[in-house]
DNA sequence: TCAACGAATTGATGGTCGTCGATGGAATCC
DNA sequence: GGATTCCATCGACGACCATCAATTCGTTGA
């Protein structure tokens, strides 16, 4: 967060000190392991199906039955409903059961960064 | 990109006459194959190592050598490797050789997307 | 009570992924 | 030329993933 801006054009490597058989001395800062919640909003988006799911979920103004989902992607109940455990899983949906149904929405909780996520995203 | 305001709060569910054994008419329209580009990105994104290999770069005001990862994270050379190859195929970082060594920078020709995506990430 | 329906779970399978050791290739230095 | 160093690639292995058929669970309605 402290550089925002990214090296612009840099066309000449500076080459920094470095010499051969002493490689490599500056070890690099880590950040720690916010790194993996991060990635376990990435791994559950990395999917076409699912992504396509969080991005109708989004646009709507209105829960969704998951059975419109298994009627519009060519995939079996269980594999929708398997998908669906995913975004759950990952905090990224909320289910309402009404009945028979079950109605799908995007989260209400989700942290100011993963709405910006979406939010470039789908 | 039409609705950015999420359904807040919403916490009656209003059925859409739904009928049993009638499930489900309404088809969704499915954004097309856009999401696979996406899905491309968040794959390559979706790895703790790789994530945090594009947050040093993104900090970072130059090139660095891949051997500063090899010594920064506890993995194999080869390990480290694949993990940029991946990045690379993925178009997120450049290469530059300068001798021995290849110097790793974030892309310069990102898209607005990606870039976007990854100031909220990293 | 029992049949019908939607959704979640289970078990199995083929494919992909992350990891490492070994090898190959290119550049540098003696 | 030959040895050394760094990096990429290859081959292999275990773990995880996406998918489906079959089953189970909860609810509804006759």
């Amino acid at each position: 967060m402290m550089k925002a801006t990214l090296p612009e054009r840099v066309e000449r490597v500076e080459r920094v000190e470095r010499v051969k058989g002493v490689c490599c001395p500056p070890s690099i800062t880590v950040p720690p392991a916010r790194v993996d919640a991060s990635v376990e909003v990435l791994k559950a988006l990395a999917d076409p199906t699912r992504l396509q799911m969080v991005g109708v979920l989004k646009r709507s103004s209105r829960p969704v039955c998951i059975c419109d989902f298994t009627a519009a992607f060519e995939l079996s109940q269980p594999t929708i409903s398997h998908h669906m455990a995913k975004l759950r899983d990952a905090g990224l949906v909320d289910v309402t059961k009404v009945g028979i149904w079950a109605y799908y929405r995007l989260a209400g909780h989700l942290e100011p960064k993963t709405r910006a996520l979406l939010d470039v995203l789908v």
